[in-house]
DNA sequence: TTCTATAGTTCAATAATACGGAACTAAGCG
DNA sequence: CGCTTAGTTCCGTATTATTGAACTATAGAA
């Protein structure tokens, strides 16, 4: 990056900016699968992984949102970024709201939607 | 209204439906104070509690916005529109997610959010 | 070091949403 | 019907989102 990435302190994460960056489905895919991912996941391998046909600025794009959001924590890896989800922090500071939000929809998705 | 409202199933809720509409404090604020409201509440009700200085047009679409998302049902009374929170339909569809959602808007509105 | 490939970011133009004033519609009352 | 109250709809403006193209950063090869 050009630029250092910023990422908030978690006390300045707020609610309607959580449920902002997760309002979006692609995003909500993302932040489920960094979790599974303990050593962190770039653009590419999720593109891959949630079998999205995205272009690269696009998925940057979400990316910053989420991080922007206190979501996410992102470093570089060599050549690529890696990402990983405040996890500890955020249940920290709002304890139960990211369990919850994943649990509803891995209900969701786990079947037809209706 | 001119048309009849419409209100989604149940069924055809979605996470990220719920989150967009809840991203926006005003929204935030509203479904909280009518969850505390069991009569229900309408929209000049709404901006005096929420003590907002909010135009006619903006109230009426942040409850289409909560309407549409499946958060609320609204039905006329008389002169005004009544609405509440469809608390047991969504507790059903997605377990703990709008309580824990809620507790953390507490959260993070009672102390200076930072 | 220079060249090349890989991974992301930034820019800029277009598209989609949101905000809010003004005009319109619905319901109740006299 | 005329008046008042409560919301909705229309529509111009403003903010935000999408994405192709160009640019930057890093690692490895020559």
């Amino acid at each position: 990056m050009a630029r250092p990435l910023t990422h908030p302190h978690i006390d300045a994460v707020t609610v309607a900016g959580i449920l902002h960056a997760l309002s979006d489905p692609v995003r909500l895919g993302i932040v489920n699968k960094l979790l599974k991912s303990p050593a962190g996941m770039n653009c590419t391998q999720t593109t891959l992984k949630l079998k999205l046909a995205m272009p690269k600025s696009t998925c940057s794009q979400h990316y910053r949102i989420l991080r922007e959001a206190g979501l996410i924590v992102s470093e570089r890896r060599g050549v690529d970024l890696s990402s990983r989800v405040r996890a500890s922090e955020l249940e920290t500071r709002f304890p139960g709201l990211l369990a919850s939000i994943l649990k509803s929809y891995k209900k969701e998705t786990s079947r037809p939607a209706r």
